[in-house]
DNA sequence: GAAATTATCGCAAAAGTGATGCCAAAAATT
DNA sequence: AATTTTTGGCATCACTTTTGCGATAATTTC
């Protein structure tokens, strides 16, 4: 899943709170959604269904506590991510969150680089969690946690694009990926990289893979086959 | 000292707290003695001499605290390791806990995992207590809890971050981590350490250990190899 | 259907960027 | 005081992107 497919929905009733979270996050690639209150964060956290959401603890009316247990009540929110923000020295609120189901807080003061490298690791860990790492292709084994690549037994350490390209393309061998389509996934549509770029890539991979493994579809694009 | 030859003292008047705990001790490797109430606990304390006992803080009759008053007073059960079991919000029976000679709490509903870890923390404070977690992958021994590396018979001090560090990569030989996982799991999340900070490290460790066991993956992190 | 035109792609070399290694020195620990 | 950890500054190297041009396929025109 790409950084930028990521919602993040945020609540909190402090408009100043909001704004430096949300510019953190936001700088970071993620899709941030904001609510100023318990009741809107559950009602927005249905619809929108974040990967992660960022609850207050104390906030006037509905807590962050009790918002979090009706969202965990909501069958398709099961899994999603909850993360309580709660000032230092309100322990007794950090255990009743995880009772809640919370799966981290973080103490305000808020650290930016805190924040960041919490919500980072926690969604690790939820991609982690979702995608198989090892992808066998016939002779091709990609395997992402090692980032490496075995092919016909042989072992070849590829550099990232390069690799992240392969594992695209490998994702669906047969499937035809447009240009656009492959920009948007190996270098993210923030990006903006010329058109040739992708085919020295392409050719570095032919070089190192195999000749015939990957065709070229005039005006479309590319695709990976066996 | 083996680990089957600790024995760990569970008194708690509930008996499913009784069967899970000790379930999760016993499989680990412990030896379970249980009892059912303060007196029982405290007579079986002083009959078998284990090395930690846990303790139920509310139980009839005799609570928990007072049990472990009792308990302190045996002249062979001084140095013996207590764990407190109270329910969240308890906070008092923390302090009063401590008073009475407690060395760590654990609080309900109790985590399987953090039991465990919570109880290993404390007994390997037992400086007799032989290696616990030791890991060996080919050539090198990593031991935990000495904080010691044995590489080729050699045997090597390693200062905290280098050990783990090492540590980390030696857990999955081959597997990437990248640098933020590296951050988040040595230096944790909350400290905000530079880029070099962690090839300064590597470097020490390619130094002592061999310099072709560290394989750097420009763009994302480092793997060790054997 | 053949030739001319145009778009797209392949390739190689060059330029650009960013990550890492290494050092030395400052901070922090012990 | 000694050791460990962190930092900052460079130098370097690897990878990425750009660029330019020729080749090839697709499209248009005759």
């Amino acid at each position: 899943m790409n950084k930028k497919d990521i919602k993040i929905l945020l609540v909190d009733d402090e408009p100043d709170i909001l704004e430096i979270v949300g510019y953190n996050l936001t700088s970071e690639g993620y899709q941030v959604i904001t609510a100023e209150n318990g009741q809107e964060g559950v009602k927005k956290a249905k619809k929108e269904l974040p990967h992660l959401i960022i609850l207050d603890v104390m906030m006037p009316e509905m807590d962050g506590i009790e918002a979090c247990e009706l969202i965990r009540k909501h069958p398709d929110l099961q899994n999603t991510l909850v993360v309580f923000l709660t000032a230092r020295g309100e322990d007794y609120s950090q255990v009743a969150g995880f009772d809640a189901g919370a799966d981290d807080y973080i103490t305000k003061p808020i650290k930016p680089k805190v924040l960041v490298s919490k919500v980072k690791a926690l969604l690790r860990r939820f991609k982690d969690e979702e995608a198989a790492d090892m992808v066998k292709l016939g002779s091709l084994t990609i395997n992402r946690d090692e980032y490496k690549i075995t092919s016909k037994g042989k072992e070849i350490i590829l550099p990232r694009k390069e690799f992240e390209l392969l594992s695209l393309l490998a994702s669906k061998p047969g499937k035809v990926f447009k240009r656009d389509e492959i920009l948007d996934t190996v270098w993210g549509n923030e990006v903006v990289v010329g058109g040739r770029t992708i085919d020295v890539h392409i050719r570095k991979l032919r070089e190192k893979i195999g000749d015939d493994s990957f065709k070229t579809i005039k005006g479309v694009g590319y695709k990976f086959v066996d």
